[in-house]
Order: structure tokens, then C-alpha cells, then sequence
DNA sequence: AAGACAGCCAACCGCAGATCC
DNA sequence: GGGATCTGCGGTTGGCTGTCT
């Protein structure tokens, strides 16, 4: 792992880019490509290194960058993808089409942190700034004690009396699969989180898809990202996703904007009109399920999260198979699973955020509308990450941790809005 | 008007994984 | 198999610009 060659190079310019230069490297690309960068500059006529050629184009000259500045939709996606991904700028980037990785970093460390602390919201950790204090002080006091707790937890599958002792609710979706650790805040003293940690523990092998939704603006799009993650394609070609939504909500795919399914391939949906949202179900069927069940992730909101109409918020969660690798297969094991991949196939979701003001997830296996006509609480709603702070003093838990034990999978999410 | 300061952003640096030979 | 090279990434820097005093 030598140092680039050009590194050792003399005589090479350095700083601002001048108009002819970028000219003569713009017109080199546009004729013969990049190829390899390191001869680019010689095949140019630049007196540059091939990294700073690759850099000027990548960041300033690619014909496909959106100049200008950030929306406020782009600003709040960053917000929660940064929540998911941490400094993981050109991932970011990805998902933000004719942004590099390099302005969105900008745009982070010169903005966004400002504007997040300025509400009281730690942009590291996307906590309340209060929360991350009283945590490291605990963190500090109970350390030891805490990191016995964690490794016991995190090593096998999740410890529904230990959830319960920590005043969570054990509800228990079928299938094994785990949701909603419930907690009074209030009664509890505890401030609301700004971001939920979800977790779903699924023993079904024919669970395996991941989904995570995105509600980060009102009157805007939200992002869906579903990814087979089955390292042998366990959920086959067949895959389908079933919604079942309120009248006013129409799923669609990309590709044939059917509802209620996407074709084999194709795992990337859209979700439109999808107004005063309440309830839906997306239930995903493995074609060679080994138990032919079915599987489904089930969305509710219609609780009093944000009484600002304006407020956005955010939920992103995931659903999985806890068996694929604990099998002994070993072929399946979610190591594999990269949030980089797993994040490639978005799809949208037009909403009017006013009657959003609360989510509630739910994971069955069955295939129903979970709206039970009782408006979910806040303080229901406020618990996911509380209950993961308390659940693992881990909290300054990297995004690869997050998702590298087989059988516990979280993902943060962001509530609120920038304006 | 001018100096200080802050914010922004383009570009550089160093590291590490991937690929080549 | 191992060193050399290429590529990409994240952190950091430095200069430009606007605002404040």
C-alpha cells in the first residue's frame, strides 16, 4: 500500500483550478474518459497529480452535478441518513443524486451541526443534547457493569426479560419478532429521544428482507428502502410485497406502477397519494418459503408525535431474519448485510404530513391493517430509542456494529425538521 | 474605512482497500 | 505471494468572502 506515485512528484500545481485548466481537463474527459487517472494529467497537459484531476472532475466538472443550494427536503434526507450512516459522506452522497460527498460534508460541518445543536440535538449521536450528557455521566458510572449487560444482550438473541425489567413492554410480534419497547417518559422523567432505535428479532428463515421508511418532511417524499438481504437469494426472484393501506394511499412500483407488488426483480418502489396515513401493511412473501408463511411489516401513525403540524418526522426500521445464520448454515449470516447495499433501492412516498403527527411499527407475520382506532401516544412513540439507550449503554454504537450481530438489528431515525 | 472575525467551500493529505504485475 | 500502484474515502486546511465592530 504504497503512497500515490504523484505524491513524490515536483513541479506539480497545486490550489484553485484555473479556467484553462479545467478546460483542457474537462475537453481530455469528455474525449477520451478518464481512464487511469494517474495519466490523465499527462494526457491533459495539466502540471497536476492524476488525484487532483479526479478530484476537480469528480467535484466540480462532472456534467451531472446539481449546483446550488441545498434544499430543505436534501437538508432533512442528510439529517436522517447521516443518523443511519454516520460520516459515511459519499454513501450519503449516493443517495443524493448530483451531490458529492465532498459538499455534503461541507454543507454537514458548516450547517447542519449548527442548526442540530441550535435544537438542542447532538449531531453525533442525533440525541438530545441533555440525553448525551446525562449518558456519558452514567456511561462513566457504570461501566463495567453496563459492558457485562451489553455483551450478555447483544450475543444471542434479544432478552425479552431484561427488555421487560427495564420497564419496556415484552409484546411480542408472532413469529418471534420483537417491537415496540413501550416506556412512560413522563412518568418516567425522561426526555423524548429525537431518534428511535427499532429493533426486530425474526426466527423465521423466510424473513428476510429489510425495509426502512423515511417520513422526513411534510408535503414531501418518503424514502422506502427495501433490500433482499439474503446472501443466497432466499427471498427468490419471486419476492412480493402486499400493501395494504388506507384509501387514500397507493403503492406502486417503479417499473409497472402496479399496486401491491413489484415485479421479480425489482425491489424498489414508490409509494404515492399516500395521504392521511394511518395504516398500512407491506408484507413480503418469499416464493420458496420454507414453512410457506407469509411476512409482513405493518406501519401505523396516527398518534400525537409533534403537535407542530410542521414537524416532520422520521422512523426507519428494519426486519430480518435472526435464523438465516443461526441455521449453521452459515450462508446467510447478516455480516454480509451492508447498509451501503442495503440502502440502494429507494423508493418514495408523496404525504400530506398534517395528519402525521405519531408512527407506530408494528412486524407480523400476517398480513393486516394494525390500526386500532386508538391514537397512539407520544409517549409510546418516544420510547424506541430510550429503550435502546437503556437496553445498551453501547451508545456510541458505529454504524457497522449496529448491523453485524446476526440477530439484533437497529436502526436510528431523526424527528424533526429544519427550516 | 479598515481590521477582526466567522462562514463557506475547494482542495489537499493521509490512510486503506482493491487491483495490478 | 507480495510489493507497487491505483482508487476512493474521510478529515483537515487554507483562502476567499461577507459581516460585524
Amino acid at each position: 500500500m504504497g503512497r500515490h506515485s504523484c505524491c513524490y512528484k515536483q513541479k506539480l500545481r497545486k490550489g484553485l483550478w484555473s479556467p484553462e485548466e479545467d478546460e483542457k481537463l474537462m475537453k481530455h474527459i469528455t474525449k477520451f474518459g478518464h481512464g487511469c487517472w494517474s495519466s490523465v494529467p499527462k494526457l491533459a497537459g495539466l502540471q497536476r497529480c492524476g488525484k487532483s484531476c479526479r478530484l476537480r472532475w469528480i467535484n466540480y466538472l462532472r456534467p451531472d452535478l446539481k449546483r446550488g443550494t441545498f434544499s430543505q427536503d436534501e437538508e432533512n434526507l442528510i439529517i436522517e441518513l447521516h443518523a443511519v450512516l454516520g460520516n459515511k459522506w459519499s454513501q450519503i452522497a449516493a443517495r443524493l443524486p448530483g451531490r458529492t460527498d465532498n459538499e455534503i460534508k461541507n454543507l454537514w460541518n458548516s450547517s447542519i451541526k449548527k442548526k442540530l445543536r441550535q435544537r438542542g440535538i447532538d449531531p453525533n449521536t442525533h440525541k438530545p443534547l441533555s440525553e448525551v450528557e446525562s449518558e456519558e455521566k452514567a456511561s462513566a458510572n457504570s461501566n463495567n457493569k453496563n459492558n457485562d449487560k451489553v455483551s450478555e444482550s447483544s450475543n444471542n438473541e434479544f432478552n425479552f426479560v431484561e427488555a421487560h425489567e427495564n420497564g419496556f413492554s415484552t409484546e411480542k410480534g408472532i413469529n418471534n419478532m420483537e417491537r415496540y419497547p413501550l416506556i412512560d417518559h413522563q412518568a418516567n422523567n425522561i426526555a423524548p429521544p429525537t431518534h428511535e432505535f427499532f429493533t426486530a428479532n425474526c426466527k423465521s428463515p423466510d424473513l428476510s428482507s429489510y425495509l426502512s421508511f423515511h417520513n422526513y418532511s411534510p408535503n414531501t417524499n418518503i424514502l422506502f428502502n427495501t433490500k433482499n438481504s439474503s446472501a443466497d437469494n432466499m427471498v427468490s426472484d419471486h419476492h412480493q410485497f402486499n400493501c395494504s393501506t388506507l384509501p387514500n394511499a397507493t403503492f406502486s412500483t417503479m417499473s409497472s406502477n402496479s399496486i401491491l407488488s413489484t415485479s421479480p426483480l425489482a425491489r424498489t418502489f414508490n409509494i404515492n397519494k399516500f395521504q392521511n396515513w394511518e395504516a398500512c401493511t407491506i408484507s413480503s412473501n418469499g416464493s420458496n418459503n420454507s414453512n410457506g408463511s407469509s411476512n409482513s411489516i405493518e406501519l401505523q401513525s396516527n398518534c400525537s408525535f409533534f403537535d407542530n403540524s410542521n414537524a416532520a418526522a422520521a422512523a426507519a426500521f428494519t426486519w430480518g431474519s435472526a435464523s438465516a445464520a443461526a441455521d449453521g448454515s452459515g450462508k446467510q449470516e447478516r455480516e454480509e448485510i451492508k447498509w451501503s447495499e442495503y440502502m440502494q433501492t429507494p423508493f418514495s412516498l408523496g404525504v400530506n404530513n398534517n395528519t402525521i403527527q405519531n408512527h407506530h411499527h408494528e412486524i407480523s407475520p400476517h398480513h393486516q391493517d394494525l390500526y386500532d382506532g386508538e391514537t397512539k401516544s407520544e409517549t409510546q412513540f418516544m420510547t424506541h430509542g430510550t429503550w435502546l439507550q437503556n437496553q445498551t449503554p453501547q451508545t456510541s454504537l458505529q454504524t457497522a456494529d449496529l448491523y453485524s450481530n446476526n440477530n439484533f438489528q437497529r436502526l436510528p431515525a431523526v424527528f424533526g425538521q429544519f427550516s
